[in-house]
DNA sequence: TATTAGCAGTCTAAGCAGGCGACTGCTAAC
DNA sequence: GTTAGCAGTCGCCTGCTTAGACTGCTAATA
């Protein structure tokens, strides 16, 4: 059980091994705080957080290092944080300069949030549950092939090669083009392919490719992120020297890592902090995640997370997340002609 | 002066370096090699190439390990060797059963160079000189907002957000786009801005935009490149314990690899090898580079590239990546309407 | 002159002992 | 419940020693 003293001093511990990555000693604590104990009383409450499970000693003769449950503590006590209004700004002022793209934006995040939390970013593209076709368009490259340039709701653009069994003409591409939007547009790629129109040779065979693509972004979960901020984590002092590294980088070269955070997110609102062992996949197991859905829930969300040492200063982190996805949130909604008033102004 | 003995020689502790990645002492030269002589001799003239900066000794009690000169001389002795047939078959069955898409390509190459290579590998999409439209498209978004999508010769589609004055319909902006479509096919950026067509206000920004697209595309040299295989580099011994690891992530999180590496590669056909201090800048002064430029020369070429430590397996890294250059170059070709002969087949 | 055997010399890596310093845990007093 | 004080523990650094791995040199040999 945590007292209202008890609690002071790990936070306190917390905190400062969070700042300096040592060990902290009764004395340190006594001397920092408020509490008017001298240490001897500290080391008392020292060894009751210990034994409850809040503290880790690494050695008989050291001090404490705070354990997952300890971090936990930690994170439930300062949560709902907010950014400073002046750091809010120089954010939004950086996203106004740069181009109106979802890829850019999304890639401006992972830069952005990598410099502030100093540490591994990840943002996934903004992903539609049941993406709307918007437009089609097909464009000859060479006599019998040609580009399926598709806009998908959300201003997503994806586009394939596609070969025909004769040369086809760019004017014929062109009436296939108006006929296929004429027909498809805003439809779901369930829709399309339920469609009962009729449709010669070539547009049936361009219809399926589109159909295909649409799948294609359907199905797609959590591929390719951007990653940012490897080299912060190399400067951490738990990582520099330990091969767990590798495994991390493996598993995120593996397109794995998002697979492993993103669905601790699903479905819940706000900020969330996985911290440590309570993670499920071992490569991860000594790492905490901030993660944070952005977009507009039930048509077209992304996940924007932060990994690092568990050891991470949460209390920076938490509300630079916060604040870039609602950022995000805005931009996205934007796209889909949509206006959401953000929570944090 | 290297005497066809101490070549052997020579190439041997090369080779035996970068298997084992430790000094290599002259009594195994002489067991392992049929040069007939005594551990003695090995030594008298492992003396004479250490003096002429072949090799470098860690401690006088040691082996030798090879210098960047070294490596020069073991890299010039190998050239022009080609893959097996049977990987071959192996890279080129797996390029097939993927998506017809540049970006897939440029991402499966950088997959499988870094895990043949076992080393990070890095790709650049091709590039054209100075691109040439093929197709625009506006797209309406939200009342007057639209997506301009742009299809560059060379299957690259690129869009961007445009905001109007005032609401624009769906109709009208494919009114627009046809006269677009109908006016720029083929010009460059250049062309169109210098083109001296009657145009709406409307019609106007539109060109705009498309041109600042094109510009855009047109300026960007090695961006965002494909990159793979960090955790490779992170097990070599010589980087697991060292944070020029650290330093050498930053400089391609600031998108700086490209940047460095690729102006060697300009102009010249072939394989290039960029060995230790020979690369001009510091953070890969102990990576050799392994580089090689794809696409059709004068129109749309890109880099591909391992970056590992000097003690690499240059006689399958080189091999590997002269391979896949090829392959590389004529998926391309394809996509710019051309056929090239392989020089390997 | 080129090669070689053999040995002395050099340097690393690894293991051990001792001392120092940093903290804690405990105890007994307040 | 709090505290001072002290004994005890442990990690880390230093210096020392030894074993082992190679070389460089020298003098003999073909």
């Amino acid at each position: 059980m945590i007292t209202t003293r008890s609690g002071k001093i790990l936070n306190y511990i917390v905190r400062q091994y969070i700042a300096k990555a040592v060990p902290v000693p009764s004395q340190v604590i006594a001397d920092a705080t408020d509490l008017g104990v001298s240490p001897a009383t500290i080391r008392n409450e020292m060894a009751h957080l210990e034994k409850e499970g809040y503290l880790i000693r690494p050695h008989t003769s050291a001090g404490c290092i705070p354990s997952d449950m300890g971090y936990r503590y930690y994170v439930e006590s300062i949560e709902n944080l907010t950014l400073p209004r002046e750091e809010q700004r120089l954010i939004s002022h950086t996203f106004h300069q740069v181009e109106k793209e979802v890829e850019v934006w999304v890639s401006l995040t992972a830069t952005l949030l990598a410099k502030l939390a100093q540490n591994v970013a990840v943002v996934s593209l903004p992903k539609s549950t049941d993406c709307k076709l918007k437009h089609v368009e097909l464009i000859s490259v060479q006599d019998s092939r040609a580009l399926v340039v598709v806009v998908i709701d959300g201003a997503q653009v994806k586009q394939m090669l596609i070969t025909f069994d004769e040369p086809v003409s760019q004017p014929t591409l062109s009436t296939i083009s108006i006929k296929l939007n004429s027909a498809y547009a805003g439809l779901t790629s369930q829709q399309i392919s339920n469609s009962k129109i009729e449709l010669s040779p070539l547009e049936k065979k361009a219809t399926e490719f589109l159909v295909g693509i649409m799948q294609t972004e359907d199905s797609k979960e959590y591929q390719e992120p951007y990653l940012e901020g490897w080299h912060f984590m190399l400067n951490q002092p738990e990582f520099a020297h330990s091969d767990q590294m590798s495994a991390l980088m493996e598993l995120v070269e593996r397109r794995g890592l998002l697979k492993v955070i993103a669905p601790l997110s699903l479905g819940q609102r706000g900020v969330h902090v996985i911290i440590g062992k309570e993670n499920q996949y071992e490569p991860i197991q000594n790492c905490s995640v901030v993660i944070c859905r952005y977009g507009i829930p039930e048509e077209a969300t992304g996940t924007i997370a932060v990994v690092g040492p568990t050891r991470m200063p949460y209390s920076r982190t938490i509300p630079t997340v916060y604040y870039l996805s609602s950022v995000l949130s805005q931009l996205v909604a934007g796209l889909y002609g949509r206006e959401i008033r953000s929570e944090q102004d």
